[in-house]
DNA sequence: GTCCATCCGTGCGATATGTCAACAAATGCA
DNA sequence: TGCATTTGTTGACATATCGCACGGATGGAC
């Protein structure tokens, strides 16, 4: 069977390195990485100086970046999945018709995933492409996607809390956030009222496959203006109308 | 100094093993991976089955599959380039008032990898994206960048030739792309009129940083109606004034 | 059923790699 | 400057891993 001697450490460490990278450590010299990863450094080293022979990262002496070659990691990723190419055309008919920017994400752990988008005008502070990730736990889509688990799996991946406060109405609370869930699950859309940040809302349903089994989840953003309950209706309908059109496109 | 033995060879296949994930290949079993990848089957047995036990892959006995646990690793190189951030806003306003698509892209070889993008009704057949690829010799944004390189380094990327043919009117001799580059460099943008796609045109220019030096390419991208030379002024202003504004901005 | 082809899992020797410790160079601080 | 600390690099040894070759499993053709 699958024995724990199958496993190339270097590999793990080699990918737990790349994933020590982010905005706010965009250049890291090999001390920094180690500390990090909790690596050695002189494993660290290695793993830095493999990286940078294969193209995968630049090294001037000192510091060590990413290359874009990196990215093609992540594109080979989001090319397997026929999920994006499939909603693309929904989603641009769809964000056109309600003059709003609609997303199609999936459940990665704690967070939610955007496989596709289609942007309006926007109205978050930060771009949102595929790719993009967001905690599940105060979006729309991730609470659709949350819902969609047996409830000790969610409860699990939320943690015994509190969770991060992102604005005054975040729920931070993990029993808040499944008693929530459990009215998901029972009027089948999500609603969040500046959750994720203020003066942004959302509203969201699942993607059903043919046979009826939750693959993603559907959403449009929307600018807080007039209380979300009042307008939510048409853009429901809206989403109702994808809904129903990709289950039976959808495996 | 860095020595060949402080490279890694199993990060490098572990690497080389994700990029065999494709499109046309989204599920592949050992022996395919193997194949494809010139490793030996039981180095490829053991890379998936360490990508499957960290969670960057799933393994249903017979195939693998990647998880959007991968796309982590693109979205880190992404999140440490300043640019796609700076950009962004200038994107949006300028696709905004042209009403097309723009873009903002890097070169990683012979290809172009787009990092930001602000989208309007779509006219290209596929979603482009940040992370996505087109080749350069026949984009405008991939002429551009090419033409900011020394002659011989452009011609080596060209390669021999033929070019893959993809409308009737690719370029497909390098040095025919290398003349054009010629002309790009002396004008200062770069124009393309269904090379790539039939009934896409595309104009782009370069974004310079406060130091002069060529750091990406920018491009609006167009339905052919009418020839490309006659309404390429209004567009080609719009672009020279973002380019200008961001001068000052990047570094 | 038999044969053939393909694929998967495993054992083994040679080699590559991780860990640890020590050292040298660079850096920060008073 | 002088000292203390951090950082990058190297060497040695134990161990993990590679690539090869073999055996078993599976599936299709006839």
């Amino acid at each position: 069977m699958i024995g724990e001697r199958d496993i190339m450490g270097g590999l793990a460490k080699g990918l737990a390195v790349i994933e020590t990278f982010r905005a706010d450590r965009p250049r890291q010299s090999i001390s920094e990485v180690a500390a990090v990863s909790g690596l050695d450094r002189a494993t660290a080293r290695r793993c830095l100086l493999t990286l940078a022979h294969h193209g995968y990262a630049d090294y001037d002496g000192k510091f060590f970046t990413l290359t874009p070659r990196v990215l093609r990691l992540g594109t080979a990723c989001l090319a397997t999945m026929p999920l994006p190419q499939i909603v693309q055309p929904f989603l641009d008919e769809l964000s056109e018709r309600v003059g709003q920017s609609s997303s199609v994400s999936i459940l990665d752990g704690a967070e939610i995933v955007y496989v596709a988008r289609a942007a309006q005008k926007r109205v978050m502070s930060i771009a949102l492409m595929p790719g993009s990730r967001l905690p599940a736990y105060c979006t729309s889509m991730g609470r659709i996607l949350l819902a969609a688990l047996p409830e000790a799996e969610a409860r699990r991946i939320l943690g015994p809390g509190p969770l991060p406060r992102r604005t005054a109405r975040t729920l931070t609370d993990p029993e808040a956030v499944m008693a929530e869930l459990a009215r998901v699950r029972a009027q089948g859309h999500a609603l969040i009222d500046q959750e994720v940040e203020e003066g942004l809302c959302s509203v969201a349903v699942p993607l059903l496959n043919a046979r009826g089994r939750i693959v993603a989840a559907l959403n449009i953003g929307l600018a807080a203006t007039v209380p979300l309950d009042e307008m939510a209706g048409p853009y429901l309908a809206a989403l109702g109308e994808v809904q129903a059109r990709l289950r039976a496109i959808l495996t």
